[in-house]
Order: C-alpha cells, then sequence, then structure tokens
DNA sequence: GACCCTCCCCTTAGGGGAGGGTC
DNA sequence: GACCCTCCCCTTAGGGGAGGGTC
C-alpha cells in the first residue's frame, strides 16, 4: 500500500501539515508509520478517512478533545443522540442569526430611510400619517437614577419574546410629556417602548400605540437641541391649529450604537395629534 | 450623578467583573474616575451605554481590537457598510448551517430507515423498487491508488453546486462491475455517486441513474462481507429467473462516519434488474 | 463581611518561525 | 533543493485563583 509523506498528505486532504503534527501530538490521528531514526511520518488509507472523520466531527461542533472521546462510542444510539443534539443546536443557532440578521436590516433600512428624508426636509416640522407602533412598553416615571432605568430595559428585554441583545437599546423609543422634556434631567422620560417587528400581535406583553396623524421632526445635535425641537414643533401645531395629545416620543436613528461621532447624530421627534 | 462600583455595575449590565477590568486594560472601556489610592474604578452612565455598544458590535463579530478601531468610525457611510458585509456574512453562515443541517437529516433519516428495515430482512436479498438516483459522478475505473481516487472526491465536491464537507463521504455511493467486487483490491470500483438532494435538476453536473427494479440486500460486516453478499444477490438473481444489468452499486449506511466500532457497520448493495 | 485590587497561570487549535537533519 | 523534524513563542477573550488592601 502507498505510503504518503505528510507534505504530500496534507496538500492531497487540503489540512495544513503543522495541523497534523498537532493531532498526532494529540493522538487523534496517529500516522501509520513513524520512521524511528529520522521521525518522518508515513500515512495510508486509514488516516485518509480518519482526517474526514474528524472534519466531519468538528462540523458536529465538538472539540478536539470531544472528537478524542467518539471515537470510544461503540453504540450507534449514543452517536445518533449526539447528531440530533447537534441539530437542535443548530436550529437554534440559525434562529439567533436569523433574528440577528433581520435586526440589521430594520437598523440600515430605517438610517438609509431617515437620512434621505433628513436630506429632503431637514429640521423643519411637519405632518405626517404615522402606523400603529407595537412594543413592549415600561412605565418610567419613577425612576431615581440611571441603574434604575437599566433595570427597567433588563425587565423589557425579559418580556421580549424574541429579544436578542443585538441593538435593543439602539431601536428603544423614548416617551414622554412635554414638561419633562424641558425639564432636562436624568427623569425626562415617562415610558420606554422597545418596538415589536415580529407577527406575535395576541401577545399580552406587547402593547400596540395607535399613533395617527402627527408632527415629526428631526434634528441633529444630540439631546441638548430636543427642547429646541420640541419648541419648534409646538409653534408648528399651534400654527397649524392642531391640537397634540400631549406627549412626545423621541427615536434615535443614529447615535452611539452607530457612530461616535456626536455631530452625526441623528434623532426623530414625533408628536401625535388629536385628530378632528 | 450615581457613580457604580465594578460589582454593581456588573451586576446590572450582566458581565463579569474581571471582563470589565480586561476591558479597561485594553482601553475599551474606561471607568469614569479611578482612584489614584485605591485603584477602585468608578462607573457612570457613559459607561452603561458603551456596554451595550460593544456588545453590539460584538454581534456584528467584531474583535475587540476591531471594536476599538471601529470607535474611530466618525462617517456613517463607513459604519453602514461594516454593517452590510456582516448581513453578507450572516446570511452565508445561514446558508451553511442549513446545508449542513439538512445533511444531518438525510443521515439521521437513512440511518434510522436502514435500520429498521434490516431488523425486519436481515441480510436477505429482496426485489425492490428504486426511484432514480440523482447525483455528481466521477469515473474510477482508472485509478491507481487511493489518492487518485482522494483526487476525484475532491474534484466532485468542487463540481457539487451546493457542496458542504459534512459527511459528504459518508453518504458516497460506489459502483462497479461484478468482476471487480469479486477482486477485492484498492480498484474495484468503477464510479462514485455523490448523491444530490437538492433541486437543481438542470444543473449539467448532475447525472441521474435510473434505477427502477432492484435487487437490494444488507450486510453488516465491512467490506470483507461484500462479494459474499454479492454472491448471494446473484444467487436469488438466479432463482427467481431475473437478469442483472451487471454491476452493483455499494452504499454505506453505519460506517467509520459514524462509529469507530466495524461490527455496527451496515452497509446496502444494490444490484439494478433489467425489466422485462 | 463583602468588595476590590494586582499579579499570575491556564484554556483552544493551531500558525510562524529558527535551527538542523533527510529524500 | 525540497521536505521533514523538534522545539519555542504567539494569538483571543477572558476565567480562576492567591495574597493583600478597602467600604
Amino acid at each position: 500500500m502507498k505510503k504518503y509523506k505528510i507534505g504530500e498528505f496534507a496538500r492531497i486532504k487540503n489540512i495544513d501539515a503543522q495541523t497534523l503534527r498537532y493531532y498526532d501530538r494529540l493522538g487523534l490521528l496517529t500516522p501509520s508509520e513513524v520512521d524511528a531514526e529520522t521521525g518522518y511520518r508515513y500515512y495510508t488509507v486509514d488516516q485518509f478517512i480518519q482526517v474526514d472523520v474528524i472534519k466531519f466531527n468538528k462540523l458536529l461542533g465538538l472539540s478536539l478533545e470531544e472528537i478524542l472521546r467518539q471515537k470510544q462510542i461503540k453504540s450507534l444510539d449514543v452517536k445518533l443522540s449526539v447528531i440530533e443534539n447537534q441539530q437542535v443546536r443548530l436550529e437554534e443557532m440559525i434562529r439567533q442569526y436569523n433574528l440577528v440578521k433581520e435586526n440589521l436590516e430594520e437598523i440600515v433600512t430605517s438610517i438609509r430611510q431617515a437620512s434621505e428624508e433628513f436630506e429632503l426636509v431637514g429640521n423643519k416640522p411637519r405632518i405626517k400619517a404615522m402606523g400603529d407602533l407595537m412594543g413592549v412598553v415600561s412605565d418610567c416615571s419613577h425612576l431615581e437614577d440611571w441603574g434604575d432605568f437599566e433595570e427597567k430595559i433588563k425587565e423589557l428585554t425579559l418580556r421580549y419574546p424574541e429579544y436578542y441583545e443585538v441593538g435593543h437599546n439602539h431601536g428603544l423609543i423614548f416617551g414622554g410629556r412635554f414638561d419633562l422634556v424641558f425639564q432636562q434631567d436624568d427623569s425626562y422620560l415617562d415610558l420606554i417602548v422597545m418596538p415589536y417587528h415580529g407577527s406575535k400581535t395576541d401577545d399580552p406583553n406587547i402593547e400596540c400605540f395607535h399613533l395617527g396623524t402627527c408632527v415629526v421632526a428631526y434634528h441633529q445635535d444630540g439631546q441638548e437641541a430636543q427642547s429646541l425641537t420640541l419648541n419648534r414643533m409646538l409653534t408648528f401645531i399651534e400654527e397649524n391649529n392642531l391640537e397634540s395629545k400631549g406627549m412626545v416620543m423621541v427615536r434615535s436613528i443614529v447615535g452611539s450604537f452607530i457612530l461616535s461621532d456626536h455631530d452625526a447624530y441623528l434623532q426623530e421627534m414625533i408628536v401625535p395629534i388629536k385628530e378632528m
């Protein structure tokens, strides 16, 4: 039977010679022959198959040490259950990755849309028909400090049925009465909404806000600009003989999650209007 | 503004205090204040958000060093393209994981099916209506040694349109003329088929074998048993006044990929029969 | 007493050499 | 000349202490 030196073997099996030496050291893949004088390793057919088996098991998500132990498994049922476990793990991973992907899509499209719009209208307030806002809501009127706020968010994420950590803060919408916005301290918000984009509308954790007609405005100068923007919006509302519902929602479109450059931040403020 | 000691901060943000010290050392997350005497770290609001940003970026698949560099990014377009790159990577990962998952399903169900059948019929040959076999095929009649065989497999995998390394060898079907099976040396096969379970039937790389009526038999004693099993099958064919097409296909159901126990190996041999 | 500090050692799966012998 | 050998050092993102000071 033909013998292969490590280099040739490595080339054929598309694996690094170093890796083969490493596997040899671990006892995971022993050459069929080692020259006692020179230490040269020689491989044959059995090792070719072994490489495939190792790769197969690595794809099952096993560590090299586990693969070493797997070699001892003589029971088909045990091996099948290992594979089936891995299938479950794979499904969970696929689910998580899909959630992350969807979140990223949401983020990118909302940024693109808002940037385009901002390009057109600048920070002028305007009337806009908004749909329903679905999300998990937390009452924040009794927060003492930032730690309380973080606890609130933790609580929200636990109640979020398809919660995944990516960008959950990025998507948060803050709501409050006007006077709280003008107060400008840590406790300026009444509630947080973590928007929900899924389809489980019957989940009791998810509330639905009917926003309806709103006055909307962008600004780019961070949190300091909030009261200025709100003032402009209130003037606009008065000029147009509208009546607000007395609250404002703030949505960060480009914020610290996306960029470290404060000058590029983009926020949207939304004031729901009473229907006539 | 309230200051938090590392432990409290760690608890609220669901992160290990050690990890925070590590991030501090890297310059990734600097406490807002460090007591010069005691070295105690104190954190405030800014760091709370920073933790979320770091987690967000880790989910984008960035290393800590990359996250450190990300902090420098001032351009929205650059950041968006980073996110979009990550989306592409995510999609590719999801695709690969799905392929692996499907492969595993294939493996598990074929093992379960065959084991059940083997339980019933043992190694008795029987007549069975087989469907079409779709797959990527390689002519192996001129192989000199195992290395050539491995090169063939490499070639197959390159032509396999949805190839992924998991279990590709496990699924291989070997085919040959009867005399080659009886020869029992390295060159006993004429062709390899890597079965294809997808839907791209118009792919020129994928050939379709119409198997039709076949005589089928299992055995459990590894490759040595092949000629014995084939003999039994040929006798069965004669007794039933059938006529074979002169070739046999061998499919390993439980083999070295699944178990290291040779006694549990299960192979299926298939002899296509001429239609009357 | 619970909490925090700074070392220091350890983990996975190899990759990249240096220095020297082998086919 | 191309190939192989054995050291030896290095990487990521922390985890688990020991020994000693702090709230």
